[in-house]
DNA sequence: CGGATTTGACCAGCGC
DNA sequence: GCGCTGGTCAAATCCG
């Protein structure tokens, strides 16, 4: 009980998203992580299982040394869940940028093949999705499957967000479980989309074995609406959570350190971001006038799933960095979003150690 | 009162 | 076939 963390809905990070492919289960890990020198975090995309999807990859052009795993056809297929990650792609580019100028450019993606932060505890998500690959005969739209038990045929998308990212997630999440998993001293929260009922997209948030202050987030499903402009959705009554349970280690999470985006509604964020009444109504008007003027997350924001075309050019990312040296001269996260501000994770990983005793 | 979270129980998939 | 584990359900509880 206890657990610290929690994280009720809290993913509003990472942004990689299930792939749609027909015939095969394709699992994306995305890892954001910290930089070294902060707890402000940047995206690098692994490639988990799929191989073959490695040949699609998203690649930035130009003065992007990097090139990030992200299948371009995934984003067309599934940018719903892509746009919360282009949202954060800012605050975190941005950061990277200002903050380690004489670090290798490893940009907010930095597609790295060993993150050994996922290690052991995308282990098992990899497994199971290279099982799902090589058997699955039918993916795994919740929709097919009632009470969707099988792991089997499922989609999944992992990755790697740190704290602050949990916020940064527009969709509003509920969630519906939370078990202690084996092999990890951390539970796994599961969550499901709450903007929408009928919405079969879910997720699982676990706190990374080897590193604590990340959380290995694997979103399974897809949205079957457009993404919340606003993050009130149904889940707008969220609740501050400090339950009878939840004691001290719930308080500290509501210092007034940081104002996420995202609603409480969707919880997990609750171990790094403040309440909701913390959030004020500016905030949301912020994050509004983001998403309207925001070319490159804004727009897509809005769109349904439906519109397969994203673009993701060197404008875009050129756009990034102006937008983050504009913003990053004084913090790293001056933009709506970057709410969590707070260089440090703290609350999150003041837990930890509870969450063991979490779980049914 | 409505909605979110917590938590124990149930059930299906998977490995042996 | 059996047991373990993970994923989901649903009642109870809590909060705004």
């Amino acid at each position: 009980m206890d657990d610290d963390w929690d994280l009720h809905a809290v993913v509003r990070g990472c942004a990689t998203t299930t792939t749609t492919s027909t015939s095969t289960t394709t699992t994306t890990t995305t890892s954001i992580q910290p930089p070294p020198s902060s707890s402000c975090g940047f995206f690098s995309i692994l490639p988990t299982n799929n191989n073959q999807q490695q040949s699609n990859v998203f690649s930035v052009p130009n003065n992007n040394p990097f090139e990030s795993p992200i299948s371009i056809d995934e984003l067309h297929d599934n940018h719903n869940l892509c746009k919360p990650f282009f949202f954060k792609l800012q605050p975190f580019h941005s950061f990277q940028s200002s903050s380690s100028s004489s670090s290798p450019p490893p940009s907010s993606f930095s597609y790295s093949s060993s993150s050994s932060s996922l290690s052991s505890a995308l282990t098992q998500q990899h497994q199971s999705c290279n099982n799902n690959n090589n058997k699955n005969s039918h993916h795994a739209d919740s929709a097919t499957t009632p009470r969707s038990k099988r792991r089997k045929s499922q989609l999944k998308k992992v990755c790697q967000v740190s704290a602050e990212n949990l916020s940064s997630d527009i969709w509003a999440w509920r969630k519906y479980g939370q078990k202690p998993i084996k092999g990890s001293p951390y539970p796994r929260g599961y969550y499901r989309c709450s903007s929408s009922k009928g919405c079969l997209a879910r997720k699982q948030v676990e706190r990374n074995r080897s590193d604590p202050t990340m959380f290995i987030v694997t979103f399974t499903g897809e949205h079957n609406h457009p993404a919340p402009t606003h993050r009130n959705s149904l889940a707008g009554s969220s609740r501050q959570k400090l339950q009878s349970g939840d004691t001290d280690e719930k308080a500290l999470t509501m210092k007034p350190v940081s104002v996420s985006a995202s609603p409480s509604t969707s919880g997990v964020e609750e171990e790094a971001e403040a309440t909701p009444a913390q959030k004020s109504e500016s905030e949301e008007d912020n994050m509004e006038d983001y998403l309207m003027n925001d070319d490159d997350g804004g727009v897509e924001e809005t769109d349904p799933l439906g519109s397969p075309d994203i673009e993701i050019t060197d404008d875009f990312f050129e756009g990034l960095d102006e937008l983050t040296a504009a913003t990053d001269g004084d913090s790293c996260f001056s933009n709506p979003f970057s709410t969590s501000s707070v260089p440090s994770l703290p609350p999150l990983v003041a837990n930890s150690a509870a969450t063991t005793a979490g779980g049914s």
